[in-house]
DNA sequence: CGAAATCATCGACGCGCGTCGATAATGTAG
DNA sequence: CTACATTATCGACGCGCGTCGATGATTTCG
């Protein structure tokens, strides 16, 4: 491996006048710079990253966390939010990796830490009083949580704004004139915020509990009209589970959105775009969301531990009508 | 953050004694050792991982690059894979990370060595004549393939034995007196390995191609009688679409073992336990193979570049009985 | 008991790069 | 033509740690 030291010897000119060139925080003139880049080029000179980190002071790097990735399949959101991530902290210059977790205790947390080759951690895929977002914080260490998570302190965090998102839809159906909604979810708790607008909506809340994968969608049409029979709206948290869902309701005579109305609220435009009929959603940007997520990280990050302050931004979508719902 | 300066100077001993007690290269006694684990424990002393890069040489740290990861849905292969290699790197005092990779054109690639920050790359799911291979071997980078591709120079890689495998299950199924043989493949092409070992058994292959999910296996067990009505022995290449077609298999009339023998070659343990009924195999053994990758990988990396040794490993795998086949 | 071997520890150096202050070269105004 | 601002470049230093050679302390053995 050459260093800056060869580049410059080739191209003679000093190490520190390589370093301008590379960073351009000095002014170099045109015929140096020239010189200097085609010796970088013939030397094919890569600037060594441990020593650019260490002279730098912190590593232009973050990791992502995400709990056990390949223990449930993960979705195309999981995808479009890594993707997000990598672009919003590439444009600022920064780098970023996923740091793989096998077992779900914090173990691997810990590791990460002590090894201490990253500037910053966001994490994903939290659970309620994450233990990590406890380790995180107490290490010192910049960080941004892709989601919230109830704790006891303050933290940086990019989410949707679930709350407005859950009335927005609730709202859409109960002006279609539906009352009974079903809720479909892979957890038989209701989300609290869903509750609240239901509530303040007056809507029957039905949950509608499967898992969120092929199956789930295909068993809920079955069962539709043994269980579900008043429910004329549904208002859907999944995303696998809702095409699949959507796909196969004809097949057991259900017919959207005549029979029933459905929102989307939690997939990708691609993924409601591929179902038959298409399914109206609340856009989730999830792209758009995570790319921020990324440059919060790196604004964290490059504020240090002077500042004290938190971040916390949340994203709405705006009610993509693709034609699942109608007046009942 | 603190340093080794603090700890030496809180300890009361000097910055390479704390180094030694960290490190274990040199004898330290009991005393001072326990003196500056207490001051490290104090200050919540991290090493740079930055500094100790730089210092030691390369740096311990393993990429892994697979394509895009989300694009199609990870299966619990690629699971048991990632966590192999995690730890067979740590077992030899290395870490690692996975590269994400968003385009599929090898720019992620090129950015990744240019960032020059990890020891070595270990390389998943190669496609042919993969130009990631090309790319890192043009470059200089330590790397271990997992898998295997045809590319015009050497190479280290682990992968199956996929020659062995194949024989071996067909062999079985020979011996059981099937002679029309199946192959559940999500491409239409056949594998040459497999073509091969069907040639020398004198077996007739009949490619039944579908996709590696839920739909395609159910989607097969539906079309059998009708396409693949003279095959008997089946040897599935698929992991996902081989579990659900063996659990669909009854609802359309297919008993197995009694009117087909089927055995997976590509999918683990527990998925083959999932199926109803459970399916015999060949034993993929992916997370032993992973560790091994890794541990092949760590002794590229510390051979250097002195060395031009290339090592490629084999694994096989014992057919395991789980009742799936019977005689013809 | 003295010489040699062993043990525990220290100090110094260098890894490659970012950056600050200084310097030489050039331009501008009085 | 001198005084001073501006531009282009250089040299030096330090980031934090791994490791080598050296040194003083202790033990071993003839």
């Amino acid at each position: 491996m050459s260093t800056r030291a060869d580049v410059a010897k080739l191209a003679g000119v000093s190490e520190s006048t390589v370093s301008y060139v590379l960073s351009g925080k000095r002014p170099i003139s045109d015929s140096t710079k020239a010189r200097v880049q085609a010796a970088i080029g013939q030397l094919g000179y890569k600037s060594n990253y441990a020593a650019a980190a260490l002279a730098g002071g912190s590593p232009r790097m973050v990791t992502m966390m995400t709990s056990n990735l390949f223990l449930t399949p993960p979705s195309r959101i999981d995808g479009a939010l890594v993707d997000g991530i990598v672009n919003g902290v590439r444009d600022c210059g920064y780098h970023s990796v996923i740091w793989p977790i096998s077992n779900d205790d914090d173990s691997d947390v810990e590791m990460l830490l002590n090894l201490n080759f990253s500037g910053g951690v966001i994490l994903m895929n939290v659970v309620d009083n994450d233990p990590r977002v406890h380790t995180l914080h107490s290490a010192g260490v910049p960080f941004v949580v892709l989601g919230r998570t109830k704790v006891g302190f303050a933290y940086n965090y990019v989410d949707r704004d679930f709350e407005t998102v859950y009335m927005h839809a609730l709202t859409i159906l109960k002006n279609l004139g539906h009352i009974s909604i079903g809720v479909l979810s892979a957890s038989t708790i209701v989300n609290p915020y869903l509750k609240k607008a239901a509530k303040s909506l007056k809507l029957n809340m039905k949950m509608m509990t499967t898992t969120n994968n092929y199956d789930g969608g295909i068993i809920l049409a079955r069962d539709f009209k043994k269980y579900y029979a008043d429910v004329t709206g549904i208002i859907s948290l999944l995303d696998i589970a809702t095409v699949s869902f959507v796909n196969a309701a004809s097949d057991f005579g259900i017919s959207i959105p005549n029979d029933i109305s459905i929102i989307g609220v939690n997939m990708l435009e691609e993924q409601a775009e591929s179902a038959t009929p298409k399914i109206s959603t609340i856009a989730f940007e999830a792209y758009d969301l995570a790319v921020s997520c990324g440059k919060i990280m790196v604004e964290v990050i490059e504020a240090g531990k002077d500042s004290e302050k938190r971040k916390g931004e949340l994203w709405v979508g705006d009610f993509i009508d693709r034609g699942s719902t109608s007046q009942l």
